[in-house]
RNA sequence: GCCGAGGUGGCAGAAUGGUUAAUGCGACGGACUGCAGAUCCGUUUCCUGGGGGUUCGAUUCCCUCCCUCGGCUCCA
């Protein structure tokens, strides 16, 4: 296991990290509500999420890795109600489409999701446990609420001190708790509304207790690392530091705390309740996964990241393309040859160099998943391997494989590089070549008014093509 | 008001108590091309919010002020 080092948002300092029972790593994110389709802002996070499994596995340590999905909450019911949908159903259908967001981007590394209304039963048995220790009190309607007095370290993880708050600051003052930082943790029903039965009355879980029920029975009343957007901390990761240390008399909760900056939309906060989104699933449309995750990567994760429309992923765009220069035809020309094709070694001196840069970006994400930095030593490889002349058609299956070393430690790590599948199939594969052909033949006839004509029509059927010396390679311009 | 995150070139965005503050975009010049685009090479001295302090030396550490964004029970 390769040693790294983490910002810790409870602490905050970037500290060692050190697992509770190696190689094992529970983390658990929060995940989305989903009562919308996801925007940009979320894609961030769970890509962020997805680079360090996927740096930690590579390192050697056996992550599991949970991301709740809250399939029932308050805007749930009101967006059904809305559609006149049922609210479970309507969170099946947009987890369907998120889930179909994070393949597109190459999010694969959660092992388990699950679903807030399958852990009831854990849910009743932590409010219970809350109300046997008086922490925890019924309202006249059947809600519990956890009373935050009974808690003295709330609000240690965002540096809030409770006795500060503007109660109703925006949220109307609720007279049915006895102070205004308590929050529910059992809602009573409201007629209509999915429901569970329990000792209090019918009702349904509140937000905070979902996470902190799952991850006492998938992660323990322990657990090494938890991740979520920034919004979170607070109040929602306070309440489950205050739910489950309560409940299970085990601190803390979690050892770790990570939290990835947010994606503003032209400098102010992008959220579904504001309306200014951008849709994650337009975006991917749009450019490419390979361009959002460059976006999303190419900043620290800490970091804010403002997005403007039509202008950050444009030039997100810009800069990929050049990074993923030598990588594609690395890939263009082992598709065409195969690995053993014949040719030139690789100049001992670049090969020694391939290696070592692979060391140097395992090192540089090892403190605090620097990622920006990676990205920078990426440039780096790229340019030297323009300025080294290497003719990449020249050289040798070994010399690729050698010089593709540190693209392919981008591709497992950041889950760059990958190759759009679409680019090279179905029709357009057969059609393409064909017209490329006949404007090949145009050219070397010298009738230029019928190639440009070709190259025309194909650029407004989205196709690029790139006039090379070993002839013309084409790709669909909208893909990263 | 309280709490938190930020402020670095035209733009995006890293890093560090110390030689010319990374990298990319853009721009400019060149190579290649029938042309264009794409690609490749080169150039881009003047950039660390203001003011104090510590230090031989501060963008980095401390104090203070200003500004932006977020949170103060919906949020990735």
């Amino acid at each position: 296991m390769r040693p790294f080092r983490v910002y810790d948002s409870m602490t905050r300092q970037v500290r060692r990290f050190a697992p509770i029972a190696p190689p094992r790593v529970g983390l658990y994110v929060c995940g989305l509500t989903p009562y919308a389709p996801a925007h940009i802002g979320h894609g961030r996070t769970f890509v962020v999420f997805d680079v360090v499994v996927r740096a930690l596995r590579r390192w050697g340590y056996r992550v599991f890795y949970v991301q709740n999905v809250t399939n029932l909450d308050d805007k749930l019911i009101a967006r059904a109600a809305a559609e006149e949908d049922d609210p479970l159903e309507l969170a099946q259908r947009h987890f369907a489409g998120y889930l179909r967001s994070m393949d597109r981007l190459g999010v694969r590394s959660v092992n388990y999701y699950p679903f807030a209304t399958d852990y009831v039963p854990e849910i009743l048995a932590q409010v219970r446990e809350l109300i046997d220790r008086k922490v925890a009190y019924v309202a006249r309607d059947g809600s519990v609420y956890f009373e935050v007095a009974k808690f003295p370290r709330f609000g240690a993880l965002s540096g809030q001190n409770v006795s500060a708050l503007q109660p109703g600051a925006r949220v109307e003052v609720d007279e049915r708790k006895r102070s205004p930082e308590d929050f529910v943790i059992w809602k009573a029903a409201t007629p209509g509304e999915p429901s569970w039965e329990s000792p209090w009355g019918p009702g349904r879980p509140g937000w905070h207790i979902e996470d902190t029920a799952m991850t006492g029975r998938l992660l323990g009343a322990r657990y090494d690392l938890h991740g979520a957007g920034l919004d979170l901390i607070f109040p929602h990761h306070e309440a489950e530091i205050a739910i489950s240390e309560s409940a299970t008399g085990e601190v803390p909760m979690v050892n770790y705390w990570m939290h990835s900056g947010f994606v503003t939309m032209t400098g102010e906060k992008m959220s579904k309740s504001i309306g200014n989104v951008a849709s994650l699933e337009e975006s991917i449309d749009e450019y490419g996964a390979g361009v959002l995750r460059f976006y999303y990567l190419n900043a620290h994760y800490r970091s804010p990241v403002d997005f403007e429309p039509g202008k950050s992923l444009a030039e997100a765009r810009e800069a990929y393309r050049r990074l993923a220069g030598p990588s594609d035809r690395i890939a263009d020309l082992v598709e065409r040859d195969g690995p053993e094709r014949s040719g030139d070694p690789l100049p001992p001196e670049l090969a020694a160099a391939a290696d070592e840069l692979v060391d140097r970006l395992d090192a540089t994400l090892a403190e605090d998943f620097n990622t920006r930095e990676a990205i920078a030593l990426l440039f780096g490889w790229t340019r030297r391997v323009g300025e080294a002349g290497v003719a990449l058609d020249h050289l040798n299956g070994e010399g690729l494989e050698a010089i593709a070393a540190p693209y392919d430690w981008g591709r497992e790590v950041l889950g760059l590089f990958e190759r759009a599948p679409a680019t090279r199939s179905g029709a357009w594969a057969t059609v393409v070549p064909l017209l490329l052909e006949a404007r090949a033949r145009a050219r070397t006839r010298g009738d230029y008014a019928e190639a440009d004509r070709i190259r025309d029509q194909l650029t407004a059927a989205g196709v690029r093509l790139e006039d090379r010396a070993d002839g013309t390679r084409w790709e669909f311009a909208d893909t990263g």
